[in-house]
DNA sequence: AATCTCGTCAACCGCTATTTC
DNA sequence: AGAAATAGCGGTTGACGAGAT
């Protein structure tokens, strides 16, 4: 055989299609009983006619206990369209924020009814960082210029930000360490009055948005507490979408990714698509 | 009643990331 | 170190049902 992946599994005899009530008791009881510890061996060890990235699917996206079956709600609605504007097409970490729902079913969800919804007489949306129109390039953290040139999408962000960061929700839930928590923030207090974040020591990655521009000119921006959000924000979308790999101190922004988002989604003026 | 169109959604495919050997 | 195996992600497809013609 020559380089490169083998095939998940030999095709050849295997079922495909809609799974039957019986397959899914099949694999429903050979996880109860014994886990899914490998999903490739699995589908033998359970008797099933299928290539293990099949059940794998079907536990996830149907089977899985924890499933959350039904309509959307409105709130949950709103929450992808903000999720969605804020990560673009990332399924499964939008999923991430939805218990019970999956990844697959925010995705024919976006797709049927919120891209719709989005568009139908309001603004495109207004940005869609990380998404992809291939899977080829979607680990490239392509970026996709807004369609309207005079969208000023970081002003959307600066606003959305702007407004949080106003709220003492915000100030507890991205910057913990003020009720007496963690003590590992990027930011100092001084820092945090001023919303720019510490750059990691020896690192200057600028930002998507100032590539190219003079140094005096970014310096200059960087006195005003906009621009300070602006960078923050940035910042956090870079690191967000893989653009950029500062280390240690770039893995303390995932673990308040959660806390941000949350905030964000709890804001009722943040609403990307009005 | 037949057939066409469209919306929905489960499942598949092809790819990358991560882990294992 | 690098190849192979495995897991996971996101885009796409196709079966199916409902409503329109």
């Amino acid at each position: 055989m020559g380089r490169g992946r083998a095939p998940c599994c030999e095709k050849i005899g295997l079922n495909k299609g809609t799974w039957t009530e019986e397959e899914d008791m099949k694999l429903i009881a050979y996880i109860h009983k014994y886990g899914h510890q490998n999903w490739r061996a699995l589908p033998k060890l359970a008797g099933l006619l299928r290539c293990g990235k099949s059940c794998r699917l079907r536990w996830t996206n149907y089977l899985r206990p924890d499933i959350k079956r039904g309509n959307f709600t409105r709130d949950e609605e709103d929450t992808i369209i903000k999720l969605h504007a804020l990560l673009g097409n990332k399924w499964s970490k939008i999923a991430s924020f939805l218990p019970g729902r999956t990844d697959n079913e925010i995705k024919n969800v976006w797709n049927t009814h919120l891209k719709k919804r989005a568009a139908s007489g309001e603004q495109q949306p207004v940005t869609n960082f990380g998404a992809s129109t291939s899977t080829g390039d979607r680990m490239a953290g392509a970026i996709e210029i807004p369609v309207d040139p005079a969208v000023d999408v970081f002003g959307i962000f600066d606003d959305a930000l702007s407004t949080l960061m106003q709220s003492n929700e915000m100030e507890d839930s991205v910057f913990p360490e003020t009720l007496g928590g963690r003590q590992d923030s990027p930011w100092t207090s001084s820092q945090k009055q001023s919303r720019g974040p510490v750059a990691p020591e020896g690192t200057n990655h600028p930002s998507v948005h100032d590539a190219g521009k003079p140094e005096e000119e970014a310096c200059e921006a960087e006195g005003t507490r906009r621009d300070g959000q602006r960078e923050e924000w940035l910042d956090y979308l870079e690191k967000e979408l893989g653009l950029r790999d500062d280390g240690e101190e770039w893995d303390r922004w995932d673990e308040m990714e959660g806390d941000m988002v949350d905030s964000l989604l709890r804001d009722d003026s943040f609403y990307p698509y009005n």
